[in-house]
DNA sequence: GTCTATACACCGATAGAC
DNA sequence: GTCTATCGGTGTATAGAC
């Protein structure tokens, strides 16, 4: 019990280190600072080295997501009532639009080709669960699967253009909008906004 | 004359090792091997060593930036018509979406102190310029600006998604659709599409 | 399970010959 | 202007004591 609550909270160390430096830029000595462990330690509880450690940082944001955001877009309750939830969730699984996606820092540079079979696999699954609240939705599932795949392009585009202007009034803008901008002509939103 | 082109083609190289591998992972044997040069030739065109060829490198995307996407925004002509010329000029910028931003690479990870300045008033200049196409068009200032914002927003993440999914749909998507969704509800398009 | 000490490769950077 | 050779520092990873 207290195993299981020092590793998560050494995983989540770990996010946290990746998703600030990202996968290079996350050395062993900052690595080693932000748990409080030595790097011998942290080869005992990671005994393939900075991969692995890197590979279990992905895993929990995975889990993260599955709980936090998919999971809840599976409910049985109305779609927008979903969308409001998703609405919510991100925007604390981002914390306010502040913090960096782990998916992007390791989809990009060198990290790429570790990782890329993996992001994949987790953005499509997070694609395909919000095509079908659409869909649900009464919304064709050609349009759909493109509209989920617009509303997390915008997700991630607002979280770099906040890093790179250092503000998240855009992050916080996306987030507002997406459930009627997801339902915009379906039966569920009489008369939806559009990039207003 | 043969010294501007040479010096460059170099920046070119220097953009190209940046732009896939980020600063960190863009180390001095990958420059030399882009390039074809020793350290010791690199180390005389950028005296103040790796940092200043990743400035440098950042200064010729501004500039590119600057001819092939601001200049065309700034023409007199209808702005339906700049802002179709945008798409197209998008679509080449980042070579059809498979391309990475060096902004997004430089703005993320341990990079984003050294640039943050930089690349926050490319962008911003970049918004601006964009924002007044649309006060062109009779959109009120206060939505220019946050509509702007979108359209940067969605590029940079369709930029991000193509990278994670391996595969550009998204980007052509949202590259397509920008003049329409751009101009919506302004007398210059009486019926656009929004996020069809 | 954590530590100190260390191995060895690679990093960015520099000196000096040509 | 480019090269070879090399520096000090840091990177990941490991050995072995406690």
């Amino acid at each position: 019990m207290q195993k299981l609550m020092f590793k998560d909270k050494l995983l989540t160390q770990l996010v946290n280190v990746f998703r600030q430096y990202g996968y290079e830029g996350a050395t062993l000595a900052r690595i080693s600072a932000a748990t409080g462990l030595g790097r011998a330690s942290l080869y005992h509880h990671f005994p393939k080295g900075k991969e692995e450690m890197a590979a279990s940082a992905l895993n929990l944001v995975n889990t993260w997501l599955e709980e936090s955001i998919l999971t809840p877009l599976r409910q049985e309750s109305e779609p927008i009532e979903r969308l409001r939830d998703l609405s919510k969730n991100l925007y604390e699984f981002y914390n306010c639009g502040q913090q960096t996606c782990l998916f992007t820092m390791f989809a990009l540079g060198e990290s790429k080709d570790l990782f890329q079979a993996q992001i994949q696999k987790a953005l499509n699954v997070w694609i395909d669960t919000l095509a079908q609240v659409l869909i649900d939705a009464g919304l064709p599932p050609e349009y759909a699967r493109h509209r989920a795949e617009d509303a997390i392009l915008q997700i991630q585009g607002a979280l770099i253009l906040g890093q790179g202007l250092d503000e998240t009034g855009a992050f916080e803008r996306v987030i507002k909008r997406l459930p009627e901008q997801l339902l915009n002509g379906t039966e569920q939103v009489s008369r939806g906004i559009c990039l207003q």
